[in-house]
DNA sequence: GACTATTATGCAACTTGTTGCATAGTGGTC
DNA sequence: GACCACTATGCAACAAGTTGCATAATAGTC
């Protein structure tokens, strides 16, 4: 599970209360990593069973008091570990392939619509990635591992969608000869 | 949940016992949606509750006797709605891409090991799909919804590995002069 | 004055997915 | 004769993810 490790990833940077995490979840790390609030919550309060962050609470008037979580050199170390141990590869789990593999017996019309959506999902992603890259990344050092290892995350975005926006195009193309 | 159409879309096709499905997700429907036989079971029951799916008891002598399951009128009816209903695309979620968000706080030697790991997982399942591309879709018709739509899914299929396949190896070339 | 958004946390119930185990006969290998 | 793989199903427990709700103050808009 790497819902606790993205977590403490996003700690390593700078300590973070739930609410500014679940905000990083929305963008950031998210693109890798998706989590809502309540999940986002609940795992902290594990990650402080385990010692791996500690906790302060910072007393707020007019609105709720806030919760500030650090990670511990505990926490640390187990990043490192788990940094060194082989997940499984996320498997492709798409139902859109599914409806597509049983064409015949599906809404073709309502999957090609969903394919042209999809391309238009995708389009926005990949502009989204694009801008980031050319603020953020333009000429950016290429011997620093943090900075490489960002521009690879975001480079796999690029990629994946770039791919997706393909092949959305293709089958559009392949589907609409055979649609009334 | 598209497990329950997973099944459904498979039972279209010709009826099955829980163990022959589950060997479909090894396989076929596997490569878009994966389930352990456990799951598969358990949602054939509540697909029995649902009439969606109907069951006839096979006696077997020597081995357990099984079960099998065929799509109902209802089943059918319910594909063709959920076909027409648009599922939000499945988020990217990998923890690779995790490590590499957070690559000064990890072990970058090992992520790089992981990397070459994927990229040879992702040539092997390049290689299998190719396969299938040259054996079963050599010049198949294109005016048929059914092969149409295997098809789009087999291209997905490589064009997903193709992509993940070019980002290694750009990953590798930009990781190698960081690391000792 | 009512509404919506933002900040901030969390419970409860539910669905999905995973892991480990159990049963039980057939057939093949070492 | 012991061990493993295959066929065939299923329970139980747990982990992870989702949905709906609740609280509560501030600030801005219509």
């Amino acid at each position: 599970m790497a819902l606790a490790e993205a977590i403490l990833v996003c700690l390593a940077e700078e300590p973070l209360t739930g609410y500014e995490l679940a905000k990083s979840f929305d963008t950031s790390i998210g693109f890798f990593w998706r989590a809502d609030h309540q999940q986002i919550y609940r795992e902290l309060k594990r990650l402080r069973e385990n010692d791996w962050v500690s906790d302060e609470l910072v007393v707020q008037q007019g609105r709720p008091n806030k919760r500030r979580y650090s990670i511990t050199a505990a926490g640390r170390a187990h990043l490192m570990e788990w940094s060194q141990q082989s997940q499984t590869p996320p498997p492709i789990k798409d139902d859109l392939l599914v409806k597509l593999y049983s064409l015949a017996d599906v809404d073709a019309m309502a999957v090609r619509e969903q394919i042209a959506d999809r391309l238009a999902g995708h389009r926005d992603r990949l502009r989204l990635y694009q801008r980031i890259a050319d603020t953020i990344y333009r000429d950016v050092p290429d011997d620093d591992p943090a900075t490489v290892g960002r521009l690879l995350g975001l480079r796999a975005g690029l990629a994946y969608e770039r791919a997706w926006i393909r092949w959305c195009t293709d089958a559009l193309q392949r589907l609409d000869p055979l649609l009334p």
